[in-house]
RNA sequence: UGGGGUGUCGCCAAGCGGUAAGGCACUGGAUUUUGAUUCCAGCAUCCGUAGGUUCGAAUCCUGCCACCCCAGCCA
């Protein structure tokens, strides 16, 4: 099998050495927020390395720590996944593993390998010596088996109060990896668990816990994130000291960061409790759930995950990246329509009575998307941003006396403008040209601009809720009329030209297209923002 | 100043001793009834840096520099 990241290679190696015979992952959040964009990079991995290897993938809830995880979370995470596409082989949970991750910790101390001390914290944290400095070693390190036996269970049964009393594993106080300085592995912690309720009083930790998991749900390449490189040493210090029949393996790999996007777990969770955003799904946010209100479809950040690659180089990818891989899906898959957002009302003086109807194809790109109705008359609606008093240097619309093309339809030419009293645009009174009809222009009049329009006839009034950029405004004040048509163009797929639709998740109204509202759709329901919001660097939420 | 990592184009990223893939972005130009798409063309004499080994190095060796992570009873 040909590997294409660092990961695959060790894995064709140990498959080639015999060293393991198949590969089986897992995919570990902590049920403490929702996903993020973040995370789709770990499932795709995570799923994408057990599929490529024809072997198997868990879905694995690390609750260890109850005080910060809900069922909540653990159904958000279970329904992202799901949107995602990806299948997993089982669902486990730490919790599931109490029970042997005690024995497990039993077995320690039975064989010497771990005390339960009594110092508080701060002293902990005091003798642990520093990054230069060996630590100190705990005056409790040396207690007899039996009695550290006998304390451990008094931990379990509840006799001391929360953070009275730790078991730790006995390792080395003068490691140059704090993580060996005697770590931590159970701490005293009455809080109520999402799934065990008040069964325990004592929690194992991360480090104790994550590696014995790993093994008893057989897991064989236990992937995860750069920050645990200096883990991996106590990972296996697990593994190799409590007598555990399956060994796996941790491999890190550096976490997705994308420009001008908050990706902490921290930050988004206090931007939906201050009211920032309107939950976890606003469109606004780098959440799974958000990305999918706002339109974003599963295979295009499954398109992104797999070509930004998988390394151990710290890296920050281009927010563009991620906007290509969506486009390039919504230009093959969406269906298109019109819409105004601002309308401006247009007469055609030499149009026919009645409407005139004609089918185009639901996307050009897809003869399978099948076919539209579109009709029109002498009255439309154009965008407002569509005809300019002033036309810019460079402006392809339309402006007094001049020519643009209806959109599948007709060249019209502006013959006059009525305004109202303040001066502004009311209404336009246009002509048309027979001859150049959209599919059989024998006009010979070329025309460089191509805009959107409704029938006021039966356009569709719709309610499109409007989200604000995070990004302030004054981003764009300054920029001359060009910049901003290209700042659209990334943002609003095509710019003012025909939006992509797709059909959006159920509950959610209509998502914006472009900043302001919109008025007018001629195909009423389906919707789709296509712009990419995202925080800025730096940002913080209100304290 | 301890330990663990990483350094190839503006951003990702291949490359694993034989003389710098690809994508994004960008720049030209052609088509185009979406200022989109599509399409051609251009875009690292150089691989953090200084030396060394070699017929030959981004790839091997040595020194140096830069950046990231670690002192939670978080994960």
């Amino acid at each position: 099998m040909e590997a294409n990241n660092f990961i695959e290679e060790i894995i064709n190696t140990e498959l080639g050495e015999g060293v393991c015979e198949g590969v089986h992952t897992r995919f570990p959040p902590e049920p403490n927020g929702y996903l993020h964009i973040g995370h789709a990079k770990s499932l795709c991995l995570n799923f994408g390395t057990a599929k490529k290897y024809d072997g198997l993938c868990n879905l694995f809830f690390d609750d260890t720590n109850p005080s910060k995880e809900k069922t909540e979370y653990v159904e958000a995470i279970k329904a992202d996944i799901e949107w995602l596409g990806f299948k997993w082989h089982e669902v486990h949970y730490a919790s599931d593993f109490f029970d042997e991750i005690y024995e497990r910790a039993v077995k320690l101390i039975k064989d010497g390998k771990a005390f339960v001390c009594d110092l508080k914290a701060d002293e902990i944290s005091a003798m642990r010596g520093t990054l230069t400095e060996p630590g100190k070693e705990s005056p409790y390190r040396n207690r007899s088996i039996e009695e550290n036996l006998k304390l451990f269970t008094e931990m379990k049964d509840g006799k001391y109060a929360d953070g009275e009393k730790v078991l730790r594993a006995k390792i080395d106080m003068s490691s140059p990896n704090i993580n060996m300085r005697d770590p931590v592995i159970y701490r005293v912690l009455r809080a109520h668990h999402h799934r065990t309720g008040d069964k325990w009083c004592i929690y194992p930790m991360y480090d104790f816990a994550h590696p014995l998991c790993d093994s008893m749900q057989g897991v064989t390449h236990s992937l995860c994130t750069l920050e645990f490189e200096d883990h991996r040493p106590l990972y296996n210090w697990v593994v190799e000291n409590t007598g555990v029949a399956h060994k796996p393996r941790q491999i890190e790999f550096a976490r997705l960061n994308i420009t001008n996007t908050v990706m902490s777990k921290r930050y988004l969770k206090k931007l939906v409790e201050d009211g920032a955003v309107r939950g976890w799904d606003d469109p606004r946010m780098p959440t799974l759930t958000g990305l999918r209100s706002r339109g974003v479809p599963a295979e295009a950040l499954k398109n992104f995950c797999e070509a930004i690659g998988i390394a151990k180089a710290n890296s920050e990818i281009e927010i563009t990246y991620f906007e290509h891989f969506i486009r390039d899906y919504l230009n093959a898959h969406a269906e298109r329509a019109m819409a105004v957002f601002e309308p401006l009302k247009v007469t055609i003086s030499n149009f026919p009575d009645g409407n005139e109807m004609e089918e185009f194809d639901v996307n050009p790109n897809d003869e399978t998307a099948g076919k539209r109705q579109i009709s029109m008359s002498k009255h439309i609606y154009i965008e407002q941003e569509d005809f300019a008093l002033v036309p810019p240097p460079k402006y392809f619309r339309l402006k007094k006396d001049g020519y643009v093309r209806l959109k599948n339809a007709y060249i019209i030419r502006c013959d006059d403008v009525i305004l109202n009293e303040d001066g502004s645009v009311k209404e336009l009174i246009c002509s048309y040209v027979p001859e150049s009809r959209s599919g059989n222009d024998t006009s010979g009049i070329k025309v460089k601009g191509v805009i959107h329009w409704v029938n006021a006839d039966d356009a569709v009034d719709c309610e499109i809720r409007k989200y604000d950029y995070l990004l302030k405004d004054a981003e764009y004040s300054g920029q001359d009329f060009s910049e901003r048509m290209n700042y659209d163009s990334v943002h609003v797929y095509n710019g003012k030209a025909e939006p992509y639709l797709s059909s959006v998740q159920e509950g959610t109204s209509f998502q914006l297209l472009r900043k302001g509202y919109y008025k007018k759709v001629t195909e009423g329901d389906k919707l789709v923002l296509s712009e990419i919001v995202s925080l800025k660097d730096g940002y913080k939420p209100n304290k």
